[in-house]
RNA sequence: GGCUCCGUAGCUCAAUUGGAUAGAGUACCUGACUACGGAUCAGGCGGUUGAAGGUUCGAAUCCUUCCGGGGUCACCA
């Protein structure tokens, strides 16, 4: 069956040419859907044509739509406003079209293509917990790789765990001074949350000392010496932080020790360090599990921070970076306004710059992936623009497919979250928040009391991480977004349960529907407008689902899925289904049902989202 | 300061990529079935799309300038 979108604009084309000899693409002829406030289905808009035409905007309209009427099979009647032509496809048409996909589980998916595509996400650190941030990070990866997926690729998930480097060994010297041998075992505590109670400590501790020597006389010595003019005390510590625990600081250079005693291979360290890894990804094991993701391969920064060096020797032979008087290697980017970047320290050792040099190149070689996607926050544009213009120039084969999968970071209604501050949104106590609202909700509402405990559990879990997560993937990606956790938690209006309570209310009506196989829905005449916007909502699905493949944007599938709701919510109100007129009326909406179920479960599975039968 | 992203209803977000009278939810007010699930439906209130110019049949969308906010400009990651 012909897409009659498409068609519609091979046919202008075809009309455009006999009717004013103009060439006119029919790809580029613009097709809308018909606003509510006039009649038709779909609106061509003929202002492109009145050069070619010389006529005013409504004769030419006139004339393409008498062209289209009396052309093509499918256009029943059309009316002209101004320069747009409003055109009415007949009720066979959407019928067809309906009975065709109404059995099709994931109408939309396309066919295996060949291409091979990577998706990075989440990529956490060790040393604490994940938090709101993550959250969105893993939502997009997550559906980003469903996407890609059902488009035809075939899709590796795959996150890089920051395993190593300072921050890991704060929490290690703060176990080890303050832990007195605890764990998490011992303590009843999350495991990776526990690690994380080790690297709030380190930090409170570090502050403790960092403000004593602040008021003592190296401290004062210093700031006399190093303050700029007018520069009160207060500004001056701040920004000099990082250099006092680099230079003077006990605990800094207790954690600095340490790091260097697990690059050198110290078995103690090591030891210690894997001890407190494992606790962690024991911890990150359960929160991913909750949230329902997975990856198909994890890279180590352990593992891969050496990496990358032998991409510079490359660099340096093919003269794309040089040599610095001090031994440190050097890119020049100043042509393409990116200015100059270090590629190696002046010892020989990688930067962040250099380990993802060689991860790129590492992973091409284990998967030979057309495509990757990395999911990181926009504050690294800057870094991904660098790493990637630095691939192009080292010619390495994916470097066209590379793409920064940016997004704005989540704000909380009192402004940024920051863990200082102890602002920052857990991800566990986050899940467990919106989870109980829902078990409080479902009391009051008692549909579930022939369930047992696991189920009922089940399904409160489904319809809590819904709203969480339609809440977030709802917006779009490049967004900065305002997270308020009072309207996360909202179960009603344009939220992930009212979703899932459109789905549900199908599951109902089919549940109590056991008639005949032999459907009279053919014999269906005359469609009600909600059985239209319905079938077009339906319609439309594919070209949005390329959409949000090419564009790497959720968000839009998150709004079909809640129009596509919402026309439900309203057919079913206006309409009966069981105790339909005729038997083809209720034979053809619990066609149209059922298409609409599967629509919605196919969706919200791209936005990582289960659809539970009850609730 | 340079570069970059953003600014839409009180609040949270849309707007078919330049199309018709800028739409949803929320909050507030009002109404609806002895009906297949009321986590629903309908109505009301709410806008100079940050501002001013420009481009054209047409601008929230493109261009210029300004205002406001974020990010970034490390031999940190």
């Amino acid at each position: 069956m012909a897409n009659i979108i498409q068609l519609i604009q091979e046919k202008v084309s075809e009309a455009v040419q006999a009717l004013y000899q103009m060439e006119f693409p029919a790809g580029q002829v613009p097709v809308n859907t018909t606003r509510k406030e006039f009649e038709g289905d779909y609106t061509v808009v003929v202002f492109p044509f009145t050069k070619a035409a010389r006529k005013a905007p409504p004769v030419i309209a006139q004339e393409i739509g008498e062209y289209l009427e009396s052309n093509v099979a499918e256009i029943e009647r059309f009316n002209v406003v101004k320069g747009f032509v409003n055109l009415v496809v007949n009720d066979d048409y959407w019928k067809n079209f309906l009975l065709d996909i109404a059995t099709v589980e994931e109408y939309g998916r396309q066919p295996a293509n060949g291409q091979r595509v990577l998706v990075e996400f989440s990529s956490p650190n060790t040393n604490k917990p994940l938090h709101l941030g993550h959250i969105r990070n893993i939502l997009l990866g997550w559906s980003t790789a469903q996407i890609m997926d059902a488009v035809g690729y075939d899709v590796k998930k795959i996150q890089i765990i920051n395993d190593r480097g300072i921050a890991i060994c704060k929490s290690m010297l703060a176990w080890k001074k303050y832990g007195k041998e605890t764990t998490p075992i011992s303590t009843t505590t999350k495991p990776d949350h526990f690690v994380g109670k080790f690297y709030v400590l380190f930090e409170q501790h570090f502050q403790e000392e960092y403000k004593a020597w602040q008021t003592s006389a190296a401290g004062q010595a210093v700031f006399q010496e190093h303050k700029k003019a007018e520069e009160e005390e207060q500004g001056f510590f701040k920004r000099y932080k990082n250099h006092y625990f680099n230079n003077y600081s006990e605990l800094g250079k207790e954690a600095r020790d340490l790091l260097l005693a697990w690059e050198a291979g110290d078995e103690q360290a090591v030891a210690l360090w894997k001890k407190m890894n494992n606790w962690v990804y024991a911890g990150f094991d359960i929160t991913y599990d909750k949230l329902g993701v997975n990856f198909d391969k994890l890279y180590f920064e352990s593992e891969t921070y050496l990496l990358g060096k032998k991409l510079v020797d490359q660099g340096l032979e093919k003269g794309i970076f040089y040599t610095c008087d001090d031994g440190s290697v050097e890119a020049d980017l100043t042509d393409v306004k990116l200015d100059k970047k270090k590629i190696l320290r002046s010892d020989g050792t990688s930067l962040y710059i250099t380990q993802d040099l060689g991860t790129a190149h590492q992973r091409y070689e284990d998967f030979e992936a057309q495509k990757m996607i990395y999911v990181v926050a926009d504050e690294q544009n800057h870094h991904f623009k660098v790493l990637f213009e630095l691939l192009k120039r080292l010619e390495e084969p994916y470097a066209d497919g590379l793409y920064h999968l940016a997004y704005g970071m989540v704000d909380l209604p009192s402004g940024k979250m920051k863990s200082r501050e102890g602002t920052v949104v857990d991800a566990d106590d986050l899940m467990t928040e919106v989870v109980g609202e829902v078990q409080a909700n479902s009391e009051e509402r008692d549909t579930l009391n022939d369930l047992d405990q696991e189920q009922r559990a089940e399904i409160m879990h489904q319809v809590g991480l819904a709203a969480l997560k339609f809440f977030i993937t709802k917006v779009h990606p490049k967004k900065r977004m305002t997270f308020d956790p009072k309207e996360s938690v909202d179960l009603q209006g344009q939220t992930g349960p009212y979703i899932q309570n459109a789905y549900v209310r199908i599951q109902s009506v089919l549940r109590k529907w056991e008639g005949a196989a032999n459907s009279q829905a053919n014999a269906y005449q005359q469609l009600e407008k909600e059985e239209k916007d319905l079938i077009q909502l339906l319609f439309g699905f594919p070209a949005i689902l390329q959409e949000a493949a090419k564009d790497y944007d959720p968000s839009t599938l998150a709004q079909y899925a809640y129009s596509l709701a919402k026309s439900y919510h309203k057919f079913y109100h206006d309409h009966s289904i069981l105790n339909a007129d005729t038997e083809a009326a209720r034979d053809f909406r619990l066609a149209l049902s059922e298409a609409v179920a599967n629509s919605l479960k196919f969706t919200m599975k791209l936005l990582g989202i289960e659809m539970p039968s009850r609730m």
